[in-house]
DNA sequence: TCTGGGGTCCTAGGACCC
DNA sequence: TCTGGGGTCCTAGGACCC
């Protein structure tokens, strides 16, 4: 309901009064990113595209991603959060685990449903968001509980009971149980949790590799000692758009290509980042998802070299197969911290790819557009032609 | 009724090194 | 003459999450 809520708070007036409310993708290919309740009453999920969510409810309103007011939103809940809990982790724009640990003197002999309900309602007076909770001894049982907390309420598991909380669901129900290994699984006539924690260790094992049936076997008990990892350490950074009509022209591609290159290295450089790894994908018409990859001798940062990786790995790729691409994506990953001075090639070992000169071109864009919004600076036409 | 965009993690094969 | 065993890094693809 994340996105849902932060609609309506941004436009309190429109979205805010539209029971049927839709937050997604208007466009002839767009998909719906979250429902209102009273119109998932009507059948309607996220994920679906928007075209069918209006077939099942035709009255419903759609409205767009309000990105950058999401992105502030979940910022504001995580700084509440933080306030509250010693380790926080941000699992993704709508979604925290904190670990608790260690606070148990602090809090006295507070139940941790009472404290669970305290952030709840901290978050929701300071930043107007809804938000539920779930509680437990282990990471997977926490998570699990957020189902029945929702919406806006608070579910603890007590430990002891991890196991038999956990038997009440199903196999889907599990985190990182997905339809392909949900189809696994009723291959071997297991459907439900319980039914996977009657199965002993080693014949998980068997049928669904070591590592696989290791993990089953824990979480079907409710056991899972992952850390609440709270680095917050980016990995990887990418964009990438589905085009309204597939496109099939190179120089189309290549300026699309450009746009995406400049966006990521943008937000690359806004981190104080440098990625090594340049990543390209396409989706072609039928649907098939290609990528190609090139890791760099050193971090890079600039649109230009991030641009020229890109458009050699585009070519690779359109020379493999050439037809209507239905989506084009840059990423970036290998990501190291921007080094404090520029490194001198003492022993001319090869050119350096990127200068100082580019990275203060670079920056001096972002800053010209932090001052005067995006549109204030754009690429004129794609420059650089590829090595190769 | 064809299927978004942002991510993370895992696997398997090959290159390369000692 | 024709081949071990350990390791790391890179690439491509896929599963999965919200």
């Amino acid at each position: 309901m994340f996105f849902v809520q932060v609609a309506r708070l941004e436009d309190p007036d429109g979205a805010g009064r539209e029971p049927l409310l839709l937050v997604g993708g208007r466009s002839n290919r767009g998909v719906i990113t979250s429902a209102s309740y009273a119109a998932r009453d009507f059948g309607v999920r996220s994920g679906m595209p928007t075209r069918r969510a209006l077939q099942l409810c035709p009255r419903a309103v759609v409205v767009p991603v309000p990105r950058g007011a999401c992105v502030e939103r979940s910022r504001a809940v995580g700084g509440v959060l933080r306030d509250l809990s010693p380790v926080v982790q941000a699992a993704s724009i709508d979604e925290f685990y904190l670990d608790l640990t260690g606070t148990e003197r602090m809090l006295g002999s507070e139940d941790l449903a009472v404290t669970a309900d305290r952030i709840r309602r901290e978050v929701r007076e300071s930043t107007g968001i809804a938000v539920s909770l779930g509680g437990g001894t282990q990471r997977v049982v926490a998570k699990v509980a957020t189902r029945l907390a929702k919406p806006d309420g608070v579910h603890v598991v007590p430990p002891g009971e991890e196991a038999s909380f956990m038997a009440r669901f199903r196999l889907s129900d599990l985190p990182g149980i997905g339809p392909a290994f949900l189809r696994q699984l009723a291959q071997k006539g297991l459907r439900t949790v319980a039914d996977a924690a009657a199965v002993e260790r080693e014949w998980l094992a068997r049928w669904f590799g070591p590592a696989r049936g290791a993990w089953l076997w824990e979480r079907a008990r409710g056991i899972d000692a992952s850390e609440v990892d709270a680095t917050g350490r980016r990995k990887s950074i990418s964009s990438e758009r589905t085009f309204f009509t597939d496109v099939d022209d190179d120089e189309e591609l290549e300026r699309r290509l450009l746009k995406l290159s400049a966006s990521v290295a943008s937000a690359l450089r806004g981190r104080e980042l440098r990625a090594r790894t340049v990543t390209v994908k396409i989706r072609d018409h039928d649907f098939r998802t290609r990528q190609a990859g090139n890791t760099l001798p050193e971090g890079v940062e600039t649109d230009r070299v991030i641009f020229a990786a890109a458009t050699s790995l585009l070519h690779r790729l359109r020379h493999r197969r050439r037809t209507g691409v239905r989506l084009l994506g840059v990423g970036l990953s290998n990501l190291v911290r921007q080094a404090p001075s520029t490194q001198i090639d003492l022993f001319g070992e090869g050119p350096e790819l990127e200068t100082e000169r580019d990275r203060s071109i670079a920056r001096a864009v972002d800053q010209v557009r932090d001052r005067y919004g995006r549109e204030a600076l754009q690429p004129a036409r794609v420059l650089d032609r590829p090595e190769h």
